[in-house]
DNA sequence: AACGAGACCTGGCAGC
DNA sequence: TGCTGCCAGGTCTCGT
C-alpha cells in the first residue's frame, strides 16, 4: 500500500496525538518483519509523544525516552482511533492515549516493522544506510548523474534502491520514468546528464502530486472501518498494460525488472 | 562494489 | 464450490 506519499500522509494524520501521553502499548503479534521489542509497553508508558516525522518510508515518533521507528511494509496502515474498539484480524500493534485515542497499525503480510531507535535514531543501522530525501535540495540530477556513472542495473531499478534515494517505489518509478521520457529498462550509465535533471524534476513533481492528493484523502485513510484510501490519482502507466498511452494512445506494455511488473509506453519511452 | 534472486507473509482474484 | 497458481504498493540478505 503505502509509498511515500502515503507515508507521509499518514505521518500528518497523526497529528492529533503530538503531545498526548500514552497509556497502555498493546502488542497482539510481534511477529512482523522484525520482532517488536517487548520492552515497548513499559518503555512508552506515561511518555509523550513529542514529535512526528518521517525519513523515507519509516515514521519517527519521538518521546523522551528515545524514538518509535514504524514501517508500513507492503501491506500495513495505520488507523487513528478516537477510542478503543475491538481489534480486527491483522491488529497488531496499538499505543493508547489518555485523552482516548488508539493508533493501531494492522498489516496483514507483516512486512512491516515496530521498533526502538534510542535517542539518536538517526544513526539506527536501518536509518544511516538511507539515500538523500527526493524532495530535499540536495537530491539533484547533476548528483544522480554522479551516483549513476558505475551503475549498470536498469533505471528503474536504480532509482527504487532506498540506498541511492528513498521514496520511490514501484508506482512511482515507472510513473516518474514515463513522465521522463526514459525506458525503464535503460542501463543506468547510459542516462545523459539532461535526462538525470529531467528524472529529479519529474521524481520531485509525480511524489508532490500525490501528496496533494493524499491530502483530500485523509479522512478515507484514517476511517475506523479500514477503508484502505487509495489516492484516486490518475496513473499514466501503472496498472494500464494494454490500455492506449494518455499522451501517444500506443498500447502499455508490461515487462518484469527486478522482479518487479514495470509499465512503460515503447513510443514514448526511449 | 554491484547485481540478481530469494526470502519474509497473507489475501484476492482468474481460471479450471 | 473448491482448488491452484499467480499477483500485490517493500526491502533485507545472500551468493556470485
Amino acid at each position: 500500500m503505502p509509498e511515500l506519499p502515503e507515508v507521509e500522509t499518514t505521518r500528518r494524520g497523526l497529528a492529533p496525538l503530538l503531545n498526548q501521553t500514552v497509556s497502555q502499548v498493546v502488542i497482539r503479534n510481534p511477529a512482523l518483519r522484525w520482532p517488536i521489542p517487548g520492552h515497548l509497553p513499559q518503555t512508552l508508558l506515561n511518555q509523550s509523544l513529542l514529535e512526528l516525522s518521517r525519513r523515507g518510508k519509516y515514521i519517527l515518533a519521538r518521546f523522551d525516552a528515545g524514538s518509535l521507528l514504524l514501517h508500513l511494509g507492503m501491506s500495513g496502515r495505520i488507523c487513528l482511533l478516537e477510542k478503543d474498539e475491538a481489534p480486527a484480524r491483522h491488529d497488531h500493534f496499538d499505543i493508547h492515549f489518555r485523552d482516548g485515542h488508539v493508533m493501531r497499525l494492522r498489516d496483514p503480510r507483516r512486512f512491516g516493522a515496530v521498533l526502538w531507535a534510542g535517542q539518536e535514531p538517526g544513526e539506527h543501522v536501518l536509518l544511516k544506510v538511507l539515500g538523500p530525501e527526493p524532495l530535499d535540495d540536495g537530491f539533484t540530477g547533476a548528483w544522480l548523474y554522479r551516483q549513476l556513472r558505475n551503475k549498470t542495473a536498469p533505471i528503474k531499478n536504480a532509482i527504487m534502491d532506498s540506498h541511492l534515494v528513498v521514496g520511490v517505489g514501484n508506482i512511482y518509478a515507472s510513473e516518474s520514468l514515463f513522465r521522463s521520457g526514459i525506458h525503464p529498462g535503460t542501463a543506468a550509465n547510459k542516462v545523459s546528464k539532461l535526462r538525470c535533471e529531467t528524472l529529479v524534476q519529474e521524481i520531485k513533481a509525480t511524489l508532490n502530486d500525490a501528496l496533494l492528493a493524499g491530502g483530500s484523502s485523509l479522512r478515507d485513510f484514517f476511517g475506523a472501518d479500514g477503508n484502505p484510501g487509495y489516492f484516486q490519482q490518475e496513473y499514466f502507466v501503472y496498472g494500464r498494460t494494454g490500455q492506449p498511452c494518455k499522451v501517444c494512445g500506443t498500447p502499455i506494455k508490461t515487462v518484469r525488472l527486478g522482479q518487479r511488473s514495470t509499465f512503460f509506453c515503447a513510443h514514448c519511452q526511449r
